[in-house]
DNA sequence: TCTCACACCTTTGAAGTGG
DNA sequence: CCACTTCAAAGGTGTGAGA
């Protein structure tokens, strides 16, 4: 599948020096593929390990590009350990997959899926830092674990137009196999992987995830892996921090926040989950929204052009009411100073 | 470790209003 | 007819008690 270019992309948004080049052995390590075994080395305790260098928000394979497009809060997440809970009905991620995919052809169907794969064998706990407990559940059928994203198949150029969002994708505990819901066990380790899937002209592979699982299979498929967005599934918060940070970004956990005047009681704020806050967000004009927007992020693509493409997305959702087109307004022209 | 009811919040869409 | 506002229902949150 060529050669999987990674270009360091530094907290504020610019690119790093450092960009390398990984051969495909070398991008094995970092980026696996969703069937391969779980990893060979160890767990690591602690919390998710980062990439040496810290983690890339872009990745490209065969001429085509993708980008973390929230990647400022995965990474914040990533710092304290990212948990997800999983419920019986299926809990929404937080934050969740969003991505901006570029050099498609433009007229070429093209299904997209996320799956989630197990990081390692074992089981973990939390004892003020994650660490192995023992071996882990045998993991679940994989085709559970995969997640076709709402609008496949569509062209390239549709694809390109817009962020590709995975927020209706929902995690659950319970084996029921419902649509919508991807399968995990708590307490162990999970990685997603994007993966683009080109349909040949004529072919229709549907909505069915285990069709498209075995498409997976297909050597003509690009899956592109993010480090910063592994997570541990839990039934419940196990790092206060993790809380704090959920609280603080998910615009649904509102209630809980210090200054909402809310009279319900909230866990000690943690004070280490303060650092960096004020990166993102803007006291009296949250930038954070519901599906996970922080306003235009800078990205940098292989061929080094700057792109700003959560703009047009957040005015076209935030049209419904003149106040929210100031909101956006306010947003642009905060980034673009 | 997991489940559930709960209060609080945002989102969404229908209905109403005014130019 | 269109743009905007208001309102209520639906559904997404973390909490905390109990199993």
């Amino acid at each position: 599948a060529g050669e999987w270019l990674v270009s360091g992309l530094g907290a504020d948004g610019a690119t790093s020096p450092s960009a390398a080049t990984m051969t495909n052995s070398d991008a094995k390590l970092a980026l696996p593929s969703p069937f391969s075994s779980p990893a060979a080395s160890g767990p690591a305790p602690g919390g998710l390990q980062p990439e040496e260098g810290g983690p890339s928000a872009v990745r490209s394979c065969g001429g085509v590009g993708v980008t973390l497009e929230n990647s400022n809060v995965w990474k914040e997440f990533h710092r304290c350990g990212t948990e997800m809970i999983l419920t019986k009905q299926g809990r929404r991620m937080f934050p969740y997959c969003r991505y901006h995919v570029t050099g498609l052809e433009p007229t070429r169907r093209y299904a997209l899926v996320l799956s989630i794969t197990p990081i390692d064998t074992y089981r973990h706990r939390w004892n003020l830092e994650w660490e192995p407990s023992g071996p882990g559940e045998p993991h679940t059928q994989a085709s559970s674990r995969v997640f076709p994203h709402q609008d496949s198949s569509a062209l390239g150029k549709v694809w390109m137009a817009s962020l590709v969002s995975f927020y209706k994708l929902k995690l659950t505990n319970h084996c029921l196999d419902q649509e919508g819901l991807v399968m995990l066990h708590s307490m162990h380790r999970y990685r997603p992987s994007l993966h683009v899937i080109p349909i040949a002209e004529g072919e229709d592979l549907g909505f069915d995830p285990k069709l498209l699982y075995l498409q997976l299979f297909s050597p003509k498929v690009m899956t592109f892996t993010f480090p910063q967005t592994e997570f541990y599934a839990v039934t419940s918060y196990q790092n206060t921090m993790i809380t704090q940070l959920k609280i603080d970004y998910n615009p649904f956990a509102k209630g809980f926040r210090e200054d909402s005047g809310s009279r319900r009681l909230t866990k000690p704020r943690p004070e280490q989950s303060q650092a960096g806050k004020e990166d993102t967000r803007s006291p009296g004009l949250s930038s954070a929204r519901p599906d996970g927007r922080e306003g235009t992020e800078q990205i940098v693509t292989v061929s080094g052009v700057l792109l700003t493409s959560a703009t047009e997305s957040i005015i076209t959702q935030s049209s419904r009411t003149a106040g929210a087109l100031v909101h956006a307004s306010v947003l642009l022209a905060s980034k673009s100073a």
